[in-house]
DNA sequence: TCAGTGACCGAACTTTTGTTCTTTTAGAAC
DNA sequence: GTTCTAAAAGAACAAAAGTTCGGTCACTGA
């Protein structure tokens, strides 16, 4: 990739900056102006010269059809539906979570989620989840599910000692052993009758402040 | 705030999805179409309401002059310097770590950092850091620091021991007292002389695969 | 019943904005 | 010196896009 000139440097900061501040791009004439160019035709000399180094995609016939190749993903906001502790059951989202915009929400990085549906977050309350390297404060987001392949991370309740409970999930027969993340630590071994799969984790957020 | 009109929803749901694609602003033509809207008077009628009730704001006169109020921030990148484990000194960031731009990087949501500067990220590699609940694979954002105050995490490399640690960090006169995010195990008392600080813990994430 | 109002329609109008075209300039290559 | 090309100017043009305005329709309260 060739070098930029200085001109097509000045004018790619400046769609960075005014994108970030107006959430809009400039017009070329708006560009003209912030990088002093003397004409509109200058502008589109050097925006075609960015579209074919790639820092640039433009829609033709289009007003401020300027889109920046290199664009940073918005954060996508996951609700926080409940808290999760050892002796109380786990907050399971319901039918309508995914249309509430008024509950609390914890921001992730797209690329955490992926393409599933329906995700919520877990606030954990405690210290009781530290097997799992779980602390308290520490958000964990969740993907509905009521059943869990061998090795991945579920929330689950074990209904015989009332108890909630994170752990990687295999099955054993008639039995599920459930792993603690922490591998110096003892699985434990239940009837798989007597546990209730609620989520997925599938992903971890901690902030230490 | 009132209730929206099946209209008016379906207008700003357009906006969104529209600006999630394009990254700019459909016009108000744009939305009459997808919103089979007969006119564009009754967009800009509408596109009046949404702003009065503060769903969006408008610069006049400009196309595509429409910005979300509650659009979501885009994700910061942080650097990804090098891993962390125990026996193994910890890599800081260089003078031109923050102009880089081939490093491999790490995307988390802005409120994450905040207007910290000299951030940059750590991939934990083997379990001798569960102590500070944190696992093989981890990320670990840490902002560049060679002090710190009573109560912060820290990343710090004991001299003596030739070993590198995620604790908590408590001044105790010329001694420091380092502190496991679990509580149920038992700190480390160093000589002040003995530990170097390499930056603070203000983040860590954590995938489940 | 009648004025008032919110919502909507259509069309015309004006401004904004991207595009194009002709020229000019400055170097580099021959 | 001539030729060629990248870069830039300036002006004109055409399409895109925001705005305005007179009018309709349904509903509400005096």
């Amino acid at each position: 990739m060739r070098e930029l000139s200085p001109k097509q440097f000045s004018i790619l900061e400046f769609i960075r900056s005014f994108v970030e501040e107006h959430d809009y791009p400039p017009t070329i004439r708006q560009i003209q102006e912030a990088c002093e160019i003397s004409s509109t035709s200058v502008v589109d000399y050097n925006l075609r010269a960015l579209e074919k180094l790639g820092y640039i995609h433009r829609d033709r016939d289009v007003s401020r059809g300027i889109e920046l190749v290199d664009k940073r993903p918005r954060v996508v906001a996951i609700p926080i539906i409940g808290t999760i502790a050892a002796g109380q059951p786990i907050p399971v989202p319901s039918a309508d979570t995914w249309q509430q915009y008024d509950s609390e929400t914890v921001h992730v990085p797209p690329d955490k989620v992926g393409k599933r549906e329906h995700v919520y977050a877990l606030r954990v309350k405690g210290e009781s989840m530290i097997d799992a390297l779980v602390n308290d404060g520490d958000i964990v987001v969740m993907q509905k599910a009521e059943t869990a392949q061998d090795g991945e991370m579920v929330a689950a309740w074990l209904k015989d000692e009332q108890e909630a409970t994170l752990k990687r999930f295999y099955h054993e027969g008639d039995r599920v052993r459930l792993q603690p993340a922490n591998r110096t630590m003892a699985p434990i071994y239940t009837d798989a009758a007597n546990i209730q799969v609620q989520g997925k984790v599938i992903h971890i957020s901690r902030d230490n402040p």
